[in-house]
DNA sequence: TTGAAAGCGCTAACAA
DNA sequence: TTGTTAGCGCTTTCAA
């Protein structure tokens, strides 16, 4: 096993300093062709690598951002994470990726070691219980964007989907249609998207004048299993014309449901869904979705986050910016 | 915004050397009690954070591991980028998640970045094209742990999965179902995971005694697309009555072909497919699938890598381990 | 049980 | 155009 080179030992092949090895690496202007041939040869030649551990302790900058997602798993957050990375990367920044689950704890457990690990930003979508935490990295000069969801009494960038309203459009579509019990599977109520888009649900009914009843609401965990369970209580409790699952994940659950009841779309059962997993336009009829601007989230998010490193601390003041994407209904045969 | 507090500073306040504070961040056992408890207060009332690439520059060492995969946005590597996690988590190593997109230069590029950070060991699934560079990272002390698919004249540790067999079962399945035009739908030839489906589907006419149209087989790039393309290829070239399609993706889009020409599965066409995508089990009937252990793919990988990177450098002359991981085909409806 | 000090590999200010 | 050198923040020997 070869032992690792380092700078000074290229500086000695090439007859040189290390400071002019470094000025090659770093393409500072004023070297001498002959040099800057000669050390790029013998850097070359010995597969020298800069050690980037050493220069991000010098630089005090470590041209990486953290990305923290509930879950690579889940498609909506894998496209987030691919869209981080292609900006971070057209911008020279590597990435972290983090699954924090969901869990506070994880998640705060991933802050202290990207802060460690003195990334130069941090992309999250977050669980909002480690609000303190996150002041304390804004305040110590590591800014942060959120990505669709928002902390309450946290300064800093935002990127949102218009849940409610896409929501609304949604129910608004189904009660149009004629349907009057429309189930819903909501997402956690604490959760920005678990509450905006069962206010969307709710907003529909009242401005189309159609009275709710409470007992079709089911409040879930966005993951599948609760899709199916839910959908099988509403099954079991009595009289739905139509349901309107909240995420993609819930929704293959309560797909499942259907399908294992026998059910058939659109006639025993009006189907909509919040997302647009791939499913949804494969299977007979396809199924009304919501259509999110998912990389577009991320890549927006992003974009903000290198705006704010590139600036510098001085931007640290500067105001917030918030953004809201918008969410597309796409109609199919299910409802 | 506060400046960044360093070791020397939080030794000031606890009256102690940086040595000290050092011992107690490092859970060093002969500090004193009361020592040890006034640095604790310190370092908790100032929100201290050891700063990581200092540590990692003086140890040598970064607790991280590089992963490339082709895709993020593929559920096989996001499963198995989520299982490298949290077997390295589980380690006490962080991740640092590359999208390699199956593109040798990017490869190449993040290999090089890798190499940069000193991460402490590698995970890919390798396009096969950068074999110089992984022989240099083995050789200056990176142990390298390849999934899925192997480097030719690559001495190092490699996990895989028994692509042959399973897929010689598939087509040996549907054979005995008395299907004689069964259409593949190869992946690209030199890859080993598309070249050893495509052996599966020869070997299993073999067997059977059954004679091989070689107009049946397409070979596609195990996107979607080509999915879709090459199955509709064979749609018009003439009388197919199976299709077995060697990966999720492409699976995906010839799935759209056949719901698009209107045909009936079994009854026009039987259908089966090399991976199991969530949608497999959704649709009506059930797509008979080979489901690989990926989750344990990633997850064996991970623990051969942490192991070398624990034993150090004298594991660097240990025998190369290989394991062969089982994928398992399941019937449902389609076949 | 603690402290002093060297040094990990690099960059950048300054001097030449 | 190039070299000298301090120092980034930490760990770890050695000595006390």
């Amino acid at each position: 096993m070869k032992r690792k080179l380092n700078i000074e030992e290229v500086a000695e092949y090439a007859g040189v300093s290390t400071a002019t090895v470094s000025r090659v690496l770093n393409n500072y202007p004023f070297v001498k062709d002959e040099t800057r041939r000669r050390v790029l040869q013998v850097i070359r030649e010995t597969n020298y690598q800069v050690n980037a551990v050493a220069r991000n302790l010098r630089r005090k900058k470590t041209l990486s951002i953290g990305v923290i997602i509930s879950n690579v798993l889940s498609s909506f957050y894998s496209v987030i994470a691919k869209a981080v990375e292609d900006t971070a990367i057209r911008n020279r920044f590597s990435t972290v990726l983090c699954n924090g689950g969901d869990s506070p704890e994880k998640e705060l457990g991933y802050l202290k070691v990207l802060h460690e690990n003195r990334v130069d930003g941090v992309i999250l979508s977050p669980t909002g219980k480690n609000r303190d935490y996150l002041n304390l990295l804004i305040s110590s000069g590591i800014p942060v964007t959120l990505i669709d969801r928002t902390v309450k009494g946290l300064q800093c960038d935002t990127v949102l989907i218009n849940n409610r309203e896409a929501s609304t459009e949604v129910v608004r579509h189904m009660l149009r249609k004629g349907y009057r019990n429309i189930g819903f599977i909501a997402g956690p109520l604490d959760r920005l998207t678990g509450a905006e888009r069962l206010q969307g649900y709710y907003q529909a009914h009242e401005e189309e004048g159609v009275s709710i009843n409470k007992e079709l609401v089911k409040v879930g965990d966005f993951l599948m299993e609760s899709g199916k369970a839910k959908a099988n209580e509403l099954f079991e409790e009595g009289k739905l014309d139509a349901l309107y699952v909240s995420n993609c994940d819930m929704s293959t659950g309560a797909y499942v449901a259907i399908k294992e009841k026998g059910l058939r779309i659109p006639e025993d059962i009006g189907f909509a869904i919040f997302d647009d997993p791939d499913w949804a336009s494969l299977v007979t009829p396809g199924v009304s979705a919501v259509r999110q601007p998912v990389y577009t989230l991320g890549s927006t998010a992003a974009d903000l986050l290198v705006k704010r490193i590139v600036n510098g601390s001085g931007s640290v003041d500067k105001e917030p910016v918030k953004i809201v994407l918008e969410a597309r209904f796409i109609e199919r045969g299910s409802v």
